[in-house]
RNA sequence: CGGGACGUAGCUCAGCCUGGUAGAGCACUUGGUUUGGGACCAAGACGUCGCAGGUUCAAAUCCUGUCGUCCCGACCA
């Protein structure tokens, strides 16, 4: 490809929209322009690493067997009806009506099309396992697309659907997308870990996330450097212990605390109940129910827990307008101990089981509760682990110290189990005639978002460096002098043809400007290995040789072919 | 949806407080000089100041509304 005649549109100053390193340098190097947010177009040098990343990604889920499709982006609500998602996933779902009237919904992902289509095909055990996967956009209705191509309202996905005659069947289709998801993101030159992680709307019992590390990432992730746990933080437990347990003190007494609404004032003189010795009170509304949720005075209540282990389509804080009539005080001054609705639920974390000696709001403005046993004076529902972990709290696996880590989510897999056969009727008759669900699992890749964590994680003052196997051109031949006849422009032609003959892509700088120009635009868009050739070099019969982020060096000419070769087949 | 900031040339931004001829740098065009890490000189072209109302003799500037962008939060498969 030759420079002057392809389009690559570098910006010399950042577009002040971004905000991120590899939302900056997907601008600044000509990868992609916005329409509007959250919605982008590829230029040239953004789609061939697109296409890059796609391709391994072909590649490594059709070595695990599975097969390609294409599915319709345009989807019938019917059967997101029939799944409940139109309920439940609403929120993201677009919804655009026909010249008839009729509302139809714009995919945000395909577990409904792939099953509907398997229920039709698929009939007997002896058709499984199998595994259908597609390269896709998607569209999801974001409430704030941010980062480029991090989150946006339209985006491309590769996602897989595996359908498997049993439990151990559908395990064994999951670990073989785990391990190909490690091969994709290590081919993409990515360092990445697969975390447990939640499941979230989409159902399903068993699940991991793909994330590379990055403090530009939206998740949070906790693991442990001795033994190898690592979870998402949303779904991450600890070895902590329980509240020790005390002398059972004598029956609940009540105090005055005028003006006391928060934990910490409550741990201040004259009162110095420490915060592990208090009980937080929360009031949350689960699909319209309110439930008190307790957790210790010192932890944080983890939403996405919450919401888990209830099995509530959605879970917020009630506010005081709802949490008044309820229990007769404001926040600051809640409790489960009286004057609790026979009628609300009471959850409670984990770490409160069996405490004692424990103070908690009385329901009653401006008073406190001391003395408070978990066990005798609250009546707890249901106990769940609903705490954030922390870092530095010790793992409960191995007891070493925990960290956390933002992250990138690029790829999610799911077992699924019978959540949408059952609905969708992706039925098949056993070994014995009975009729039985598909066991599925779906595995998700965002590969727009994979390309900008790539970008996110290979740069340095000067612009990407891309790993050799997503790069959008191998080699950069840049002449510095360009006329035709120049002896330096026909060595640069010849160079092109050969290494272009040899199966190498390359992309020659034959645009007309100063040397200065060109350097600086081929390390901002950061093709892994430019060749110089000037008159000075050309005189010595030599070409100059700069991986980008390494050092210059000069190399024979008529060994330039050999030099590159060895070169790409050192970065793979 | 809550909080904040911003919207002026293709890009980055100044001007707004204190109303009165719309600016700079980069990019672009022409000519010349340059030519190994984003050249220099000269001349030029480029704007309904996001949009709609209002106040005023007069609005980029003040007021109201609206749309859009970005940030924080909430939310999020």
């Amino acid at each position: 490809m030759r420079w002057s005649q392809y389009f690559i549109p570098t910006l010399k100053e950042t577009p002040a929209e971004a905000e991120i390193l590899s939302h900056k340098l997907l601008l600044r190097a000509g990868l992609v322009r916005k329409l509007t947010g959250g919605l982008y177009t590829f230029l040239p040098i953004g789609l061939r690493v697109l296409r890059k990343i796609e391709n391994i990604i072909r590649e490594e889920m059709n070595r695990a067997g599975a097969v390609e499709v294409l599915m319709p982006a345009l989807q019938p609500p019917e059967i997101w009806q029939q799944s409940g998602r139109y309920e439940t996933a609403r929120d993201v779902l677009y919804k655009v009506k026909d010249r008839a009237n009729k509302e139809w919904v714009l995919g945000p992902t395909h577990e409904e099309v792939i099953t509907t289509l398997v229920a039709g095909e698929i009939s007997s055990y002896r058709q499984m396992p199998k595994n259908y996967y597609q390269i896709q956009v998607k569209f999801r209705d974001e409430i704030r697309p941010r980062f480029g191509l991090m989150r946006a309202k339209e985006f491309i996905m590769k996602d897989a659907y595996s359908f498997d005659a049993s439990d151990e069947g559908a395990m064994v289709a999951y670990r073989k997308m785990y391990d190909a998801y490690t091969r994709i993101f290590n081919r993409c030159g990515l360092r990445n870990f697969p975390v447990e992680a939640d499941t979230g709307v989409i159902g399903g019992n068993h699940s991991h996330e793909f994330m590379v590390p990055a403090e530009t990432g939206e998740n949070d992730v906790v693991y442990c450097e001795a033994c190898g746990y690592a979870a998402n933080i949303e779904k991450a437990t600890s070895g902590l212990p329980k509240t020790a347990a005390r002398e059972l003190g004598a029956a609940v007494e009540k105090f005055a605390t005028p003006g006391v609404v928060t934990i910490e004032a409550l741990g201040k003189a004259p009162y110095s109940v420490p915060a592990n010795r208090q009980i937080k009170t929360l009031v949350y509304i689960a699909d319209s129910h309110p439930l008190i949720i307790l957790v210790r005075g010192d932890d944080q209540l983890n939403e996405t827990k919450l919401l888990a282990k209830t099995g509530a389509v959605a879970v917020r804080p009630a506010n005081a307008e709802e949490i008044v009539p309820l229990l007769g005080a404001k926040p600051g001054s809640l409790g489960a101990v009286v004057n609790v609705p026979a009628t609300v639920k009471v959850i409670a974390d984990e770490r409160l089981r069996g405490a004692n000696d424990m103070t908690t709001g009385a329901n009653e403005d401006g008073f406190h509760l001391r003395n408070v046993s978990m066990e005798r004076d609250v009546k707890v529902s249901d106990w769940f682990d609903l705490r954030t972990v922390t870092k530095g709290e010790p793992c409960a696996k191995c007891g070493q110290s925990l960290k956390i880590q933002r992250a990138i989510e690029v790829g999610h897999v799911f077992k699924l189990g019978t959540k949408y056969s059952e609905k969708l009727n992706a039925n098949f008759l056993d070994a014995e005639g009975k009729s039985k669900p598909c066991v599925m699992g779906c595995y998700g890749i965002g590969v727009t978002r994979t390309l900008q964590a790539v970008i996110e994680q290979c740069n340095d003052k000067d612009g990407i460096v891309w790993p050799v196997a997503v790069a959008p051109f191998a080699v950069c031949i840049t002449p510095l002098v360009v006329a035709k006849d120049s002896p330096v422009m026909q060595l640069a032609e010849k160079i092109y043809t050969d290494l272009t003959a040899a199966g190498i892509e390359v992309i020659l700088d034959d645009r007309d400007d100063r040397p200065g120009v060109k350097f600086k635009d081929a390390d901002l868009v950061g093709f892994p290995l430019r060749l110089g050739i000037g008159e000075k070099s050309m005189a010595k019969g030599e070409v100059e040789f700069k991986p980008r982020g390494g050092e210059l060096t000069a190399i024979k000419a008529d060994e330039v072919l050999v030099k590159v070769r060895e070169f790409l087949a050192s970065r793979v």
